[in-house]
DNA sequence: GGACATTCGGAATATTAACTCCTAATTTGA
DNA sequence: TCAAATTAGGAGTTAATATTCCGAATGTCC
């Protein structure tokens, strides 16, 4: 159902931009996240886990707990998001799925295929948080699509 | 595991590309595409069944039964098969997952994705049949990635 | 007509991805 | 020191995808 990604691999995309939509350093909690993002919360949990093991967020145990990025928004690309989750390979197979299909033996879509992966590269994975936030601010309710409490029409 | 279809729409795929460097009007057995292509048989069946009936394939069954394409390879997109198989929607969705993301309420991917998601269309899911084989001919056995007893090192 | 070979189509099974649950470990603050 | 709140990690469950199985329908050839 996704289109490149796994969804946790999405999830972890969206806590990593919402978290780059707060002040630096600030420090939310996994179900604050969760419930922002309205993804399931425990899924959540075991994402957050390899970002923090991959050194992407900084985690804290214990009454004043929670995640914050490790280090700037700028300093932190997709493609290392994306690597730490759905690991490192997740778009060098072959699109149309040929086991063999490589420069030297290429299938019928490669070189096409190639110059796309490349695009791709260029022009999303290897962007920053940073960047990305800049041209979309990501607001939360509006994305999620759903209307809360305070999201009734009235000016907060 | 696949990185834009799935299994099912990469097999079909792999069959049409296949049906496109027969000769015009060759008829195949399921059986023997499969095995060219070291693919579910059985599976394959089921995705053959879908394109006959989206008019894709020309289906014939009995004894000098099997499998053909319906008109020139020049004639048949990539999109056609991908949206008989996958569904018409395959590419719309947000990239980041965000459920209510769109060009008036866009995500922080959104305008990046939305570049690189209209070369994919043109470099790739709105090419034919014939624009592909002419890049790289589909030559069985390499592709596959194992050797058949025909491909032992001898010239055939 | 009858044996045979194929595709057709639905149901059943297997495998993988998505998600939950529970307990342990850590940190804070009274 | 102890209670409370959080993340950490493993095992288990559910849901979706991938694959198989089997009987029916259709077509060919003798």
């Amino acid at each position: 159902m996704p289109i490149m990604f796994t969804r946790g691999c999405e999830y972890g995309l969206q806590a990593m931009l919402y978290l780059a939509a707060q002040p630096p350093n600030t420090r939310l909690l996994q179900r604050d996240i969760a419930s922002s993002l309205l993804v399931p919360p425990h899924f959540l949990g075991k994402i957050l886990q390899v970002l923090a093991k991959s050194g992407l967020v900084v985690s804290q145990k214990g009454k004043t707990g929670g995640f914050a990025l490790a280090r700037l928004a700028s300093e932190i690309t997709l493609r290392q998001i994306i690597e730490a989750i759905d690991g490192p390979m997740f778009l060098d197979a072959c699109v149309l799925g040929f086991p063999a299909c490589s420069d030297s033996n290429p299938c019928p879509a490669h070189h096409k295929w190639k110059a796309i992966r490349e695009d791709v590269f260029r022009g999303l994975i290897n962007q920053n948080l940073d960047q990305l936030r800049q041209e979309s601010p990501l607001v939360i309710g509006t994305l999620t699509g759903v209307r809360t409490s305070a999201d009734d029409g009235l000016v907060k």
